[in-house]
DNA sequence: TAGATTGTTAATCGATTAACAATC
DNA sequence: TAGATTGTTAATCGATTAACAATC
């Protein structure tokens, strides 16, 4: 069964579970891969093969319990836990990402956020002070933080995830438009505005 | 050549041209897809034959000049011009789009943010008036932009997609937490933190 | 010329879709 | 039982890689 999964079903899964919880919000027990594949622009074939790959979630005839689905999903992915994340860069993305009150119900929860520029260090947002970069690799891993966002500059960017990568971060969300180098056991994932808007101005 | 191009070779070209935009202000003038490849975590093989869909940008022996292929992309993108953006919702990740630098010479200029909030309507953000919603479609319309990005909440995306779309959007980078049901000519990018860290955690 | 690197072909690899027996 | 929908197989489709002749 779940022997080697290809990164791109992982990618979907995210996907279904927001909606599943979408759904379960408005009360609704029940889904088909039909249903479901309307919701987020993916086929029901291929919802149905996506899932396959971790046990046999559905039941013919009805399609699948909406609750039970979304437990699931929270094991595979392993967002039934909730993860603490680092913030490095105090900026407007970086405060935008701490006062964000999406992430708890969705696994994860900010518990700090890092600057090198002394006007922001010691300020409050959200719930938390800014703290000094300094600090950042022995607090990262006195309080084994895994998951972490790069909001700094682009010149900064590469060192700060070599220093995240020392500190034993395995998972990274860069906001800066540049590319990390980073070993193989650590993941990273891409969020560059520009970069996104052009891909879709070719179609224009 | 150019006669119909996989949308997964246009998503990597905004990446290259990122790398080689970043290179040629090192004052770098010349690349091979072995180095270009190298800093962007893509093959040569594959980079040499995305870029060949287009054209020979090439040279046997010495690789990619960098200022000319820049001008390839940017072209091929359509960034080779600024494109007017309108953002809506203006929260914490309105604001700090409002006020990123960066787009300009990616091709983007935003020119108009719009809330339904009395108390944000009028006040400046960046170099921009927060104008009152009910006024989006007409102003849209009347300003000609084709490229807007949500970031009001999840409850409220679909409606303001639908109204984007009635002004002629035809390319949205939507940040609110939900599949959005656009026409087929409608692209749309979507930027979701924690769907992108929920494809992370599986590796953990 | 010798060395390097492209553009392209063919082979491989992987992902998606269609279809349907199984079964709720 | 009749209708609906899953899980899965086989077929199709598409993307990536390896390799090398062409050529700068």
């Amino acid at each position: 069964m779940a022997s080697r999964i290809p990164d791109i079903i992982i990618g979907r899964l995210p996907i279904y579970l927001r909606a599943l919880q979408h759904l379960a919000e408005q009360g609704v027990q029940t889904v088909s891969s039909q249903e479901l594949g309307e919701r987020v622009g993916i086929s029901a074939a291929q919802i149905r093969k996506d899932l396959s790959q971790f046990g046999e979630f559905g039941k013919q005839g009805t399609g699948y319990n909406i609750p039970f689905l979304i437990e699931k999903l929270r094991a595979i992915l392993k967002v039934d836990r909730i993860w603490d994340v680092a913030v490095v860069g105090a900026g407007d993305i970086g405060h935008a990402l701490a006062r964000y009150q999406g992430f708890f119900k969705r696994g994860f929860r900010i518990i700090m956020i890092f600057d090198n520029d002394p006007a922001k260090i010691g300020k409050p947002i959200g719930d938390f002070v800014v703290e000094d970069v300094v600090h950042m690799v022995e607090r990262i891993r006195l309080a084994g933080v895994k998951v972490a966002m790069i909001t700094v500059p682009a010149s900064a960017a590469q060192h700060v995830a070599d220093k995240l990568v020392e500190a034993g971060v395995k998972a990274i969300l860069n906001y800066a438009p540049i590319h990390l180098d980073v070993p193989p056991d650590v993941k990273v994932q891409y969020v560059d505005p520009a970069t996104h808007l052009q891909r879709m101005t070719y179609y224009l």
